[in-house]
DNA sequence: AAACACTGTTTCATATATTGAAACAATTAA
DNA sequence: TTAATTGTTTCAATATATGAAACAGTGTTT
């Protein structure tokens, strides 16, 4: 028995795998994992060394894949990359059920570890579209719904999201936005939320203490991928009557240790 | 030797691939090309019946790909369909990462002034591979689906491509196409094709007029990068009813004018 | 021109992984 | 209860993947 041979066994019982499952295609995608933006192009004898296997083995491999076209080989220098058969399946995903499949979990233990009501947002023409919710075990219920839009300057989702942006980008969402007065707390002038979101983005939280609704408070942080891009933002909100100023710190770390958890979960993945 | 052995050597002898291709991501990947749009979700046991494989085997490669997040599978139906790797994936490969990304955007700008479906499409063996697409404002959408690819000779993207190939490429293609009768519009002779896309070469833009589907037309224009090698297509398409003769002119304009601006953001990039 | 260093590719005995019928487990419907 | 679904596991039979070595190119260096 190989040694490569042994060290996968050994994965697989460590990890708790008892699952019988087929060697060659978990090998291929691991390949495939090879080519990235960093080094989107390899031949054959350097990716072998890279990840080493044998050479022979590694040579199938990659022209097996491209003879699906899920690699394509340059016809000059002889190395592949990634092919159009995965931009194809790729188009193919549903990206909104295969990432809430993932989140929604998290988002349920975090609902019930601070026992409010959390939801999860990605920015979306420049308003929060609030892509998942659990509902607070407490009861009190609200009027927030999956699947719709938001303005993005009043919500504790939307500010994190914003103060995220690069530059060139915050700058232009800023200027078509539209500063409505909600409540009396309502953010109305775009000097003050600059400076507030320079605030979040320093603290690494956003709160919205009523400044969409009156009598709701809730505490925002980003969700970061693989790469550290903030690619959605996560919140518990309550009413401000049960919300306690010396809560935040918590609730800033349970909301942290779910947007961690997500960044496991989801890898490279960019809305 | 099993029967199915036997048709798979037979089937690689016929198509002449000598090679020895791993077996058992060949069939991972055929698996995967079940999941479409038509139907995004398979059981276990549906699967393998349709597939005409073996259940054990088919369960043990649907747990394999859910494993890797190839695939996932929904808690309660219990079903498997597309998952997020291959988003990450498809979102790598070098047509999206350097490609679409830059011309989504002029698009969008060009469907916004046309007020029309916008196509981006390339040449793929000999056939139009749809690379992008922003659906029609006005709500009427057409079938088209990116990632996916359509005969060539009776599409305004297909027509235009052809028509810039190189002399070669093109006696070669033309004799590879099968003109199947689509309607009563559609070219069904070489002899005409062939004068056509002469013609279209010179004038600079192609014109569908029902050739493929019955109502509707479309308009395309090449788009070519920083040496000036077409690479791609650019289209606006729409239902008969609302095509006028005399905005053929204000359509060509506007997207020769998003051609140029992609050209301008992708350098020399060729697909 | 010969030797070298670097590619990708093929061979073949052998070790390994995949296969499928059957049995099992768990739900749901009649 | 019976019947008809579903997903899952088992194990011997058998097809398949493996890797060292040889081969076949290409371009570079001696």
């Amino acid at each position: 028995m190989a040694l490569e041979v042994q060290v996968l066994k050994l994965f697989k019982m460590k990890s708790g795998i008892s699952k019988s499952l087929n060697n060659s295609v978990a090998k291929a995608f691991h390949l495939l994992d090879y080519f990235n933006v960093a080094k989107p192009e390899w031949g054959v004898r350097e990716l072998a060394k890279e990840t080493g296997a044998n050479k022979s083995t590694t040579y199938r491999m990659l022209a097996t894949l491209e003879s699906l076209g899920v690699l394509r080989k340059d016809e000059i220098s002889e190395k592949y990359s990634l092919g159009l058969k995965l931009f194809e399946l790729g188009n193919r995903v549903s990206i909104q059920s295969a990432f809430v499949s993932q989140t929604h979990p998290v988002l349920k233990q975090v609902a019930e570890e601070i026992t409010e009501t959390v939801h999860l947002g990605i920015l979306k023409d420049n308003e929060v579209f609030m892509v998942d919710k659990i509902e607070s075990p407490k009861g009190l219920q609200l009027n927030s719904v999956i699947g719709t839009s938001s303005p993005a300057y009043c919500s504790g989702l939307g500010k994190i999201l914003l103060a995220h942006l690069k530059q060139g980008d915050l700058k232009q969402a800023l200027e078509s936005i539209d500063l409505k007065t909600n409540t009396e707390f309502t953010i109305t002038k775009k000097t003050i939320l600059k400076k507030e979101l320079e605030q979040i983005k320093i603290q690494g939280y956003a709160i919205d203490r009523q400044e969409l609704e009156l009598g709701l408070i809730c505490v925002a942080v980003p969700v970061y991928n693989q790469k550290n891009q903030v690619i959605a933002a996560l919140s518990a909100a309550g009413p401000s009557i049960r919300f306690q100023e010396e809560k935040v710190e918590s609730y800033v770390a349970t909301l942290k240790k779910g947007a961690r958890t997500i960044q496991q979960k989801i890898g490279n993945f960019k809305i």
